[in-house]
DNA sequence: CGAACCTTTGAGTTA
DNA sequence: CAAAGGTTCG
């Protein structure tokens, strides 16, 4: 049942709705018709304009239509108009099904709707209007990950720093994650600073910011980041779009970030009108003084005790600048705008906190967790009937799920049939493993099953191939989702790199990619001295090469072609004038011999190559000029090509997310994959529930069929390995489960493939296996055999007696804190989800270190205080208490 | 300068 | 095993 909060609202004013037009047709009409067929919670979340509105909404119960039916509310009640609609999404695939799905609600494209999108095309469109304020011109270009890396370089090397022991791609990890967490360099905790470069990093960051602005360019990070210091620095331009703003809709809201969290509670601000007596203004704020410090756990792994104060008070004076703590002056600007704190916009988000499952991308399911705090008086309405999976699906992935700990708890329910029994697959290796899903996908076709409705979802895209390998071999047609980006290929890149130079003769990024491609005797020595001739006089590197052709410094072969090359570039932006932009990257891709140099390239995939870029003019015809196709390639990431076609979809768990198909396959649940071992070892606990969240978004994928696969062995590293079955599987309740033979020939062990036993064949080779999560989870095993004694041993949990299909309430969930997860009495998460059996100042025995007592306990993962060895992090399977 | 060969290192998800 | 980076030779 929904609880709606009883809070009331901060006082926002009653609007008027407009006299005639959409709205009063709209109130002739007893009870709009956009309402009806919503469910009473659906509807209570469309209809809620004022004040903060937090939707839960679990997997398949109808979150998008609750978002464009809330803008089809809004439009035609009349209270704002499209263009003071605020909507943002996360993927660009998203924006565009609400536009589409926004346009059939109302009988109109919807061209209207000029804040509809991703956080990032609206943080650069803000951007862009004000891009003096930044010290960035308007036409400046984002920057991908390749360029960052290759700008971290120079400067690394400008530093003398050595870039084997301190990789660019590691202080570009650093710099994304400080501008996830709205840090600029100035506010960037000094210890964190620290950890690059033999204390360098800060000086880096700074740098690099300072380079940005001189090249004219921003990275993702800096769409918001900027963004907010825009804002910050300028309450006039802040308050113009709170002005504008009537309304603001989120989706995806447990994927935000804390810039991105930041943005939208600037945002969200009713601007403090000016003539207002201040008492009205003030009686908001019930705001934040009494908010403590966010830990900073999610946002640095394996650091809940020991957040440190620093850090703590850097969050709080960012984050909650309408009470900036005495000591954390920085936001002076900003302050002259929040610190009157004003009533909080009409804000809708709409998320799942069983989905957030970008938290290595800075997301902060906290953000989520914590919404009625950061926005007094909201209320919370739970989407909980799914309209999508039948029984036993939604009864497995409910039941997984709440493995977990930290979530706000849902209980999902459908009125559907039970269906069929969510399948386990066992087979010998990851070939066998796709020849079995080959198989089964046929049968499906013969069934007379679409092949749309059909798709393999793994955990890591390297799964990939061995898929692709093998309905070539049977001739299925198959689609790469979300594979390597369109815009991510070196040719695109490179084509665009020459554009990039037309347009901003200060792009030496872009510059320096071409220069010498396709090869023009340029190589590294005539780059060098550009370099150096454009740092001498501080201009970019496309003057300084115009200098120095004048000079007699190059060789007379490097310099005939680098002149060419400027008169090359001095014509095109010439044509610029004249030719449309389509026809310019034509004779770019022409005359600069591009074209060419692909067509004379003899390997298999040139081919390709050159329809990639006949692919890209192509999608050059949709913008105006070229400047607005700049702008929206940096953002543009999906390619969907060819997209009418039946065939398989393939794809990453993380890209199947907001999908939903009739029959999912889920290849690849072993440990060590699927969870990953690299999150388990870099995040302890959250790493894990993060990927059973992986885990439940994946079943939840599924309409009618689920089917989950594991291997014994696979290839990791080019290496046969042995796998055991992922925990996950052992999380399933067995009633909505069955475990089937791989039809993918031979099978293995002679007996048929996985059955109850199967845990008897792991443990003849168990021997061998020596990593952590392999220790831990025959130690866990162990544990957990241990405390079910004379139960049936078949892996899966048999406690579904109380948990039917239907999904009903799992009964009471009792939890202790200390202790497994226990529901109804029944001991279910023996292996994972809670804490470690250690607990702080054991004394504890390590085979390398010796003795030591526990100072720290996160998840699996220890700090011990070892007497000889110091203080050292050690997962908890390595130490034995004494 | 550039091609060819050799060595090393690394496969996790992405706006 | 594959890609990327480094080294050597023409």
């Amino acid at each position: 049942m929904t609880e709606p909060s009883k809070l009331p609202h901060p006082g926002v004013p009653e609007h008027q709705p407009a006299a005639g037009g959409i709205a009063a047709r709209a109130r002739a009409a007893a009870g709009p018709q956009y309402l009806a067929g919503l469910n009473p919670e659906q509807r209570e979340a469309v209809v809620t304009l004022d004040g903060p509105v937090l939707v839960l909404a679990g997997a398949g119960t109808g979150k998008t239509r609750v978002l464009t039916t809330r803008i089809a509310h809004i439009l035609s009640e009349g209270r704002a108009r499209p263009h003071e609609i605020l909507s943002v999404t996360f993927t660009n695939k998203a924006a565009r099904e609400m536009k589409l799905r926004l346009g059939q609600m109302l009988g109109q494209a919807v061209e209207g709707m000029p804040w509809l999108g991703t956080f990032h095309s609206i943080g650069g469109r803000i951007l862009r209007i004000h891009a003096e304020l930044v010290q960035l011109k308007s036409n400046f270009t984002v920057l991908d990950v390749d360029d960052q890396v290759r700008l971290l370089k120079q400067l690394l090397q400008a530093e003398n720093i050595d870039d084997k022991r301190w990789p660019a791609r590691m202080l570009a990890g650093l710099i994304d994650g400080w501008k996830n967490r709205g840090l600029t360099p100035a506010q960037v905790p000094p210890g964190e600073a620290a950890v690059f470069g033999n204390g360098k990093g800060g000086k880096l960051y700074a740098s690099y910011q300072e380079r940005l602005k001189i090249l004219n360019a921003a990275d993702f990070g800096d769409l918001l980041l900027e963004n907010i210091r825009l804002f910050r620095e300028n309450p006039d331009v802040l308050r113009q779009y709170q002005n504008r703003f009537k309304f603001i809709l989120v989706d995806e809201y447990q994927d935000t970030n804390v810039a991105q969290y930041l943005w939208l509670r600037l945002l969200s601000q009713a601007p403090a009108r000016p003539g207002a007596p201040l008492s009205s203004v003030i009686s908001g704020a019930t705001e934040p003084a009494d908010i403590p410090g966010r830990t900073t756990a999610s946002v640095i792994p394996g650091r809940v005790e020991d957040a440190n104060p620093e850090s703590r008070a850097e969050e709080d004076s960012s984050r909650d600048s309408g009470s900036a703590p005495a000591g954390a002056p920085r936001n002076d600007a900003g302050n002259a705008v929040a610190q009157p704190s004003s009533p909080l916009k009409n804000i809708c988000c709409v998320g799942d906190d069983d989905q957030s499952i970008y938290g290595w991308r800075g997301a902060e399911v906290d953000n989520i967790l914590r919404f009625d705090h950061d926005f007094p008086g909201a209320r919370v309405i739970r989407l909980e009937r799914n309209y999508r999976s039948t029984g036993h699906i939604l009864a497995a992935a409910s039941h997984l799920i709440a493995h977990n700990e930290g979530r706000l708890g849902k209980t999902l329910r459908t009125e559907d049939v039970d269906g069929e029994k969510v399948t386990v697959t066992g087979s010998w290796d990851s070939e066998e493993e796709a020849r079995a899903i080959g198989e089964e996908i046929e049968e499906l076709q013969r069934a007379g099953e679409n092949l749309n409705q059909i798709a393999i979802l793994v955990r890591a895209s390297f799964q990939m191939r061995e898929f692709e390998d093998r309905f070539v071999t049977l001739g299925l047609p198959y689609r790469v989702i979300g594979g390597p980006r369109f815009y991510e290929r070196a040719e695109i890149r490179d084509a665009l790199a020459y554009l990039r130079v037309i347009n901003s003769p200060a792009d030496d990024l872009a510059f320096e990619r071409i220069v010498n491609v396709p090869k023009r005797g340029l190589g590294d020595a005539t780059v060098q001295m550009l370099h150096d001739h454009a740092r001498k006089r501080r201009i970019p590197l496309f003057e300084a090469a115009r200098a120095v052709v004048e000079t007699d410094e190059l060789k007379p072969k490097a310099r005939g072609s680098l002149r060419d090359l400027i008169l090359h570039f001095d014509r095109w932006r010439a044509q610029r004038e004249v030719a449309s932009h389509t026809e310019l990257a034509e004779i770019v891709l022409d005359e600069s011999g591009y074209t060419e140099m692909w067509q004379k390239d003899r390997s298999a995939d040139a081919a390709g190559r050159l329809d990639n870029l006949k692919e890209l003019v192509r999608s050059m015809e949709e913008f105006e000029n070229l400047q607005g196709f700049l702008e929206h390639i940096s953002l543009v990431m999906d390619r969907d090509g060819g997209a009418a076609d039946e065939a398989v979809s393939l794809m990453t768990l993380h890209s199947a997310k907001g999908l939903e198909f009739e029959n999912v396959f889920l290849p690849g649940w072993e440990e060590g994959l699927f969870p990953s071992q690299r999150t388990l070892d870099e995040q302890g606990r959250a790493g894990l529930e993060e990927e059973r969240r992986l885990a439940h978004v994946g079943l939840t994928r599924a309409r009618r069929r689920a089917k989950l696969y594991f291997a014994t062995n696979r290839r990791i590293h080019g290496t046969w390995t042995t796998t055991i079955p992922s925990r996950f599987l052992d999380e399933l309740p067995a009633a909505n489960v069955e475990i089937t033979e791989s039809k993918g020939g031979s099978g293995w062990g002679g007996s048929g493939g996985y059955g109850p036993s199967r845990f008897d064949n792991v443990e003849s080779f168990g021997s061998s296996y020596t990593t952590p999560g392999w220790q831990r989870a025959q130690a866990n095993r162990a544990r957990g055999q241990g405390n079910r004694s004379g139960q049936a041993r078949g892996g899966f949990e048999e406690n579904q007696a109380h948990f039917s299909p239907r999904g009903e309430t799992p009964g009471g969930f009792a939890r202790n804190k200390r202790g497994p997860v226990v529901i109804e009495g029944e001991l279910v998460a023996k292996s994972t989800g809670t804490v470690s059996e250690f607990s702080l100042d054991d004394r504890v025995f390590h085979q390398k270190f010796g003795y030591g007592n526990v100072v720290k306990v996160d998840g699996n993962k220890l700090t011990i205080a070892f007497e000889k060895a110091g203080e050292k992090k050690v997962v908890d399977s390595f130490v034995e208490r004494v």
